[in-house]
DNA sequence: GATGAATGAGAATTCATTCAT
DNA sequence: GATGAATGAATTCTCATTCAT
């Protein structure tokens, strides 16, 4: 018989069961459709544990933000190339943003339910937080203007609203994109493409003309 | 007949009353959070009257959705000048798409949730009507590549994808922006900057190069 | 078919049937003891009926306290005869409240619970209501000491705690004393018998001797 | 065996804290309000641990009341002074009770909890051991009675329900009267004031005239 | 057409208690 | 003897919907 095969007995290991399945459920279906049963169920525990370790419905969605938030926040603080040629730099910073989102589906879904609900649950501290996957950006795309590598006439702030919205477009709307276009837009190629689509429009528009 | 007529008109009223109420309260709740007992509430009519006319809660959704969405078709197909220079037509149609946008919240809403919900209430067909108000632009946008006006490299189907997230990325978050920027972004100033920001961007993206 | 025979579709009844139903259980189990579906199931009515005419289980509970005490502090604000000798009025005072503890054993024991829990529930509004019950005693024992009829070294104020304490030690031990006496100490016999010995004892100890 | 003496002694205190714990709790919250797991909580222990000692919460629950009752009835066998005069008994007797109740708030509130509840959980038999307290006292009355020292009219049986009734009423409103008198009821010199009170007031009651 | 009382199914939450170690 | 995780049975409360008038 194995160590802890069946069940587990293991305080770590099932607060973390509970996060997942809560995850996916809540990114599924958003705070209001999620159905505590479901959530238990999903996770194979007791219905007791999940009060136990997070308090409430509430509490256990907060944590399922906190925890979402922060693996966007630990790939945000990551070590960049900083010798990088500027444009370069703006181009990785914004490609690993894209292949975040598209690796974290539960992650967008997530942002957009609390978007509709004016960040209700989360509070006003977690937006600063959610920004935080651009800011990095925001510095570099400053640097360049001052560098002259962008034009001096664009305004970071509506640029970063946008390139954050450019990206979501596609990823809040997989399904509907995978049945109009009859492919799978989750595929590497399809990722790729919208990636370069979207790099370009946005240096298109920002580069600085060469003289 | 004074009192069939009369009786009529307060029928429609009150049909009409609980529509306004419940689009008011499904865009702000989405369909789970929104509360058969808010909606007729705020209507000021007995719940009993909800289920006359629209059966059922989902019902009443779906009528707030396809009465939402004629409004958008209505404006799409209303006429337009067929004879101005496609570069100015393309921005009218963006420009109208945009003004739609922000002087419909509810609409801007509405769309967030169901897309969250891979449009399980209104089915597969409104996706397509959702996508009207941007189907007149993708013909302009089309005949400008034929005509050389715009860059015969762009994928057409990405860059509606793009136009729709770039405004919808701006009204979608509105609450957030008016914090972080300490302005009302549905000021007309606002507006209309950010509108430009927007033309900016894609116009650069795709305009042809002079020669 | 009688009007209304079978199932009463009568809010203001509905309402009334609940309070009474859970005036009997809080008084039989508290607070904590007390279960909703036994309340609904002795009022008959369905479960919701109870969150829709008082909000919540201590919603209902404070309807209770509060109906309660209205009773009291009507019977307490009831014409007397004030032109009788103050000693008769004080007799008759005491003799009332007496009888009406002996009358409202729901009340009785709702004081119980409530004094136990430090009126937890009631707040600190009730215990002054509860108090007025005693209040006009107070007023005509006063009188009695300046016209001499008392004597002048008692506390009132000690002396309404006991004699509150002497009626409410009888009834709130009314089942030990019926086992330990072997008699009903509910009957008018041995209820007058024991109003003569708590008014003996108060009357010993405050009537002026006569010199 | 010094590892098992110590054994012993931890084992002792275990039980030990959990039962005044258990007593401290269950006398402020009653059988119903008191949660197991602040029991434990305020003992410091394993929730096992009670269990194991106790059985069940309704064991640990009775244990509470035995061991309460223990010390009063302890305190009522103590050794007296049975050659003083018969009236100094009697005064001796009633005001040890008054002090045991007012050293002993826990044993008045348990006392109180019971009694609402038909002495359900201590059953039958501690209701006479709960009257131990005053037994004595019934002993000295009726040989006062004998001796001609105390009026021979007097209802000893119902004399006892009064100076308990007198007694209880005060140490059950503490709060109460606190707030209504603005002075600390528990204080030595209120106390004391309060005592006097209740003697006279038997004291005229029962006391012989003399010839 | 309109009203407001009533309902049953189900949702979140709480609790005393028991395993596995 | 001791620990902390786990559980199933209630318990309070909510909601869309239907009846009786």
């Amino acid at each position: 018989m194995e160590k802890g095969a069946k069940k587990m007995r293991d305080a770590a290991a099932t607060r973390a069961g509970i996060l997942a399945a809560a995850g996916k459920i809540f990114a599924a279906r958003g705070f209001d459709g999620a159905r505590v049963e479901e959530i238990v169920g999903a996770a194979g525990v007791n219905k007791r544990m999940l009060y136990h370790y997070f308090g409430s419905k509430e509490g256990l969605y907060l944590a399922v933000l906190e925890d979402c938030f922060n693996r966007i926040y630990r790939m945000s603080s990551e070590e960049l190339n900083k010798d990088g040629v500027i444009a370069d730099r703006a181009r990785a910073a914004i490609s690993r943003y894209f292949y975040f989102l598209a690796e974290n589906p539960d992650f967008v879904r997530l942002v957009g339910w609390e978007t509709l609900q004016g960040w209700r649950h989360a509070g006003r501290v977690l937006p600063a937080l959610f920004a935080a996957g651009l800011e990095e950006l925001e510095c570099i795309l400053n640097q360049g203007v001052q560098e002259g590598v962008f034009r001096p006439d664009i305004d970071i702030r509506r640029l970063l609203v946008s390139i954050n919205g450019l990206c979501l477009a596609y990823f809040s709307r997989l399904d509907m994109l995978g049945l109009l276009w009859s492919q799978d837009p989750r595929s590497p190629e399809m990722l790729a493409a919208h990636l370069e689509h979207i790099l370009t429009l946005i240096w298109r528009g920002i580069l600085a003309p060469e003289k």
